[in-house]
DNA sequence: TTGCTCCTCACGTCACGTGAGGTGGC
DNA sequence: TTGCTCCTCACGTCACGTGAGGTGGC
């Protein structure tokens, strides 16, 4: 007959786990010596081990005291769940070992060099310093959630500013921030960017990425529509126009 | 500038959560609106996404208050430990999924057949039945915490019943449970057992498993040695021999 | 006698969850 | 006006950890 302590020892979990499965009504009380010392025969040793690999799978303690009076067919059942649970949760941290590996080698993720120079370039091209700041805001969201592709978008964006035409229509919106929505210029600047992204996606140029997760796309558009009442009418243009040319 | 909720829904974290942080000092406070509610920045994202990673690696709250504000080599240090827990973290959960195989293929831990088999021929020939409930003791504990091997050892020792010599020891070794300590035919016992065991381990029957980790030896002998005191000399007489022989 | 194990309360911990009661935006 | 989001307490939860104060075994 073994002492509480000598039974922890052997199935390797502590003595105050033990009392509180006890507690808990897990594992039945054994009986106790004349000193009142709680004594435990090779069988409360078995059912605590199954206790021990049960909690170390995640089961919660409720749920082992159910699978433990529960008959062998459903404890079969619920054995294979767990497994299964188990395999998933393998899965989940070998995604968050590289998640950890990306926030080393990305420099804590702050911007990226790529982006920090497109910052740049736009300046240089006289963009406002109100809508580099948007952008800027627009390229930590996006390099917070996508750490890994951000670099390829970063530098496709830049190609995009060697286009003439690209710049064109960059700086027109840039204008356009204090336009009134009902401005008679927002309509034939619509136009021009639906068609330039027409063009480009049948050209040998064609975007690498999309946006397609609903979150981010209510993100981005609140961030950016919401500052300014013509973009906010540039983006409803812009839809339109998409949907009559059955690209919704 | 993003609300709480805008937040939580992008980064894929609870409200809850992020007002934790902040009562924490993970995350400072932002700036409020007219309405007193919280407003995010995208340099905000970005910290909280930094705090969800580290999280669910396992890191403790306080633990990443402190990486948050240590230097980028002290960071990237922490980052590879981190990185080989995960490791560690994954290896374990695939032990676990094997243990958890073990408990529904071992048709919940219960008494393997072998040693029900085992346990029957004892009686057979004319062991006492309190030997076969110790012996039954012992083999749970071992049935519990070695799943895998306990078939091989069950088959190993119903073998050994078939050699007359290993079943005059056990039998003699079950009389002796009520002898007095300084019995003298103890000292012969024990000489024979020593020498069986250095036979076995010379001839072509060698056995197949040993008992090592000092936990599984302390309670085994306690196990046994405490509720005979014959035999607790018995034990004291076999280790002499070993030692005497080099075998120690 | 000293040190170790055991006992029973009972409060503490960690990372939030969950109402309770109230206000602001569409 | 209704429904949704936001706000601040503040207590609850889960699986134990950690003394507090006392007794038994070697």
């Amino acid at each position: 007959m073994l002492t509480i302590g000598q039974v922890a020892a052997y199935v390797g979990v502590t003595v105050r786990a033990i009392r509180h499965y006890h507690q808990r009504g897990l594992l039945p009380e054994p009986p106790r010596d004349a000193s009142g010392y709680r004594r435990y025969n090779a069988d409360a040793v078995a059912a605590l081990i199954r206790i021990k690999i049960l909690s170390e799978a995640g089961v919660p303690l409720s749920r082992i005291a159910e699978l433990l009076s529960a008959g062998l067919a459903q404890f079969a059942e619920a054995i294979s769940r767990i497994d299964h649970a188990l395999t998933s949760q393998i899965r989940e941290l070998e995604q968050r070992k590289h998640r950890i590996a990306e926030l080393g080698a990305g420099e804590r993720m702050y911007l990226p060099e790529q982006i920090v120079g497109y910052l740049d370039r736009l300046r240089e091209l006289g963009v406002s310093e109100r809508s580099v700041r948007l952008e800027r805001e627009g390229w930590v969201l996006a390099a917070a959630r996508y750490p890994g592709q951000v670099a390829a978008w970063a530098k496709d964006k830049r190609a995009s500013l060697d286009d003439p035409e690209f710049r064109r229509l960059y700086l027109a919106c840039d204008q356009a921030y204090g336009w009134a929505p009902d401005d008679p210029r927002l309509p034939g600047l619509a136009d021009a960017m639906v068609a330039f992204a027409a063009r480009r996606r049948e050209g040998p140029h064609r975007p690498e990425w999309t946006i397609d997760d609903p979150v981010d796309v209510t993100l981005l558009s609140s961030q950016f529509g919401s500052s300014s009442p013509a973009w906010q009418r540039l983006t409803e243009l812009g839809q339109e126009r998409a949907r009559a040319a059955g690209l919704g």
